[in-house]
DNA sequence: GCGTAAATTTGCGCGTACGCATTTTTCTTG
DNA sequence: CAAGAAAAATGCGTACGCGCAAATTTACGC
């Protein structure tokens, strides 16, 4: 096998995290986000309640990542997909666009869902975050070993810009916005899509790719 | 008064804030950090428990505040102080170096401890994401008005950056850590100083703010 | 000063997060 | 395939985080 027999394990592992998952978020759609508590995931997913927080840290966790599922990993795919010839920030910006685009039906529900409560809001931002650890892997690949700084720094900035984009993004166009924009004292943009935002709020780290690109490649 | 009278409200308040994180060191401290209530530290204060949450969302958050303390706003203060005409990753760099550096003997001892607990360690890296809206605000001054969204995701990615070196930093040497540098392939520097840390991850985004900077004057 | 509106503190209660010790399941080795 | 090692699931107990509503404190106008 390509993979390694390491396997019924990690794929029991794999099935339960998936099954807590869905469990989680058909539950938080059913019955409204408040009205589940962790031992009716478990139970649905068939497992302890003891289980499920060896599988999430929290209970919004669980509902998030129903909707994050493994993007973090896709969006590396998609970088490492790219030729090599074209910029390395180009690949960065294309590859998270595109994943973070290619949105269901479902997942759209599910963001709604996820912008009424606070809690869940947060731990959404929060997954911008996991996207760091592949990054670092893929970029790394594309510059010199000798900067693997370089890489790990680069990749923690683009989590941090796609979390700024998607905060603006699913932000509630409530009171506090208008007063905080006018105590700003200028005009910021009103909505705007989640493909501008994202390409807007990256292309600030753009010069930061270049020049690392040009200390391998002098 | 040079403050506007708005005073005794913010001042109690700023008081019990600080009496809090006093005492949840003092007592980490002094009995261990494990040993420590929220019932004690709230005691100590002279608050009820529920007073504490108000203040604090975490145990963990009390005991770390102590040490960082109001160091985002005096990172904000030191770039402002800088004259207009240095570059401005270099202001930025030297104050986030300088503002960390100012390490008293107290300190020193804390993060000794901190380092021991991981919660601790967690909650300590947490506090870089604090700088981001001061930083953004200071940035944003040096930049043009229309580029908002520059200074913020600048800002967003200095904070990574900080919570990258800071990790690495106080990152005990332990076995995983060999095992990990290895299936890395690369040879990693062991440790170094803080003060390094800290150039060495902000140093790829310097071409960044060097580009926002050239768009405001051309 | 005095009364009223606003902000803060507090007690209560529920559900959660997690360390620890034990049991059950999966993997390895001969 | 059996036995032991390794890993994961489970039960239990404790402390925590926080929403809510009542009580207390502070601020402001007259």
């Amino acid at each position: 096998m390509t993979t390694p027999p390491r396997g019924l394990r990690e794929r029991k592992k794999q099935a339960t995290r998936e099954a807590l998952r869905e469990a989680a978020l058909r539950l938080a759609v059913e019955r409204g986000p408040d009205q589940v508590r962790v031992e009716d995931i478990a139970e649905a997913a068939g497992v302890s309640p003891r289980t499920y927080n060896n599988y999430f840290a929290s209970r919004e966790q669980a509902i998030v990542s129903a909707v994050t599922a493994d993007r973090e990993a896709r969006i590396a795919a998609a970088v490492a997909a790219r030729p090599a010839g074209v910029r390395l920030a180009d690949a960065v910006t294309e590859a998270v666009v595109e994943q973070y685009t290619n949105t269901g039906e479902r997942e759209h529900k599910a963001l709604l869902l996820i912008t009424t409560r606070t809690a869940l809001r947060d731990a959404f931002l929060d997954t911008a975050a996991g996207i760091e650890p592949p990054l670092t892997a893929v970029i790394a690949e594309r510059l010199d070993d000798a900067e693997a700084h370089t890489a790990r720094v680069l990749a923690a900035s683009v989590a941090a810009a796609v979390r700024i984009a998607l905060e603006g993004w699913l932000r509630p166009a409530g009171k506090a916005e208008a007063a905080e924009s006018l105590a700003a004292g200028g005009l910021v943009v009103p909505s705007g899509s989640l493909p501008d935002r994202l390409r807007t709020a990256l292309a600030p780290l753009a010069p930061a790719f270049d020049a690392a690109e040009q200390h391998t490649q002098p």
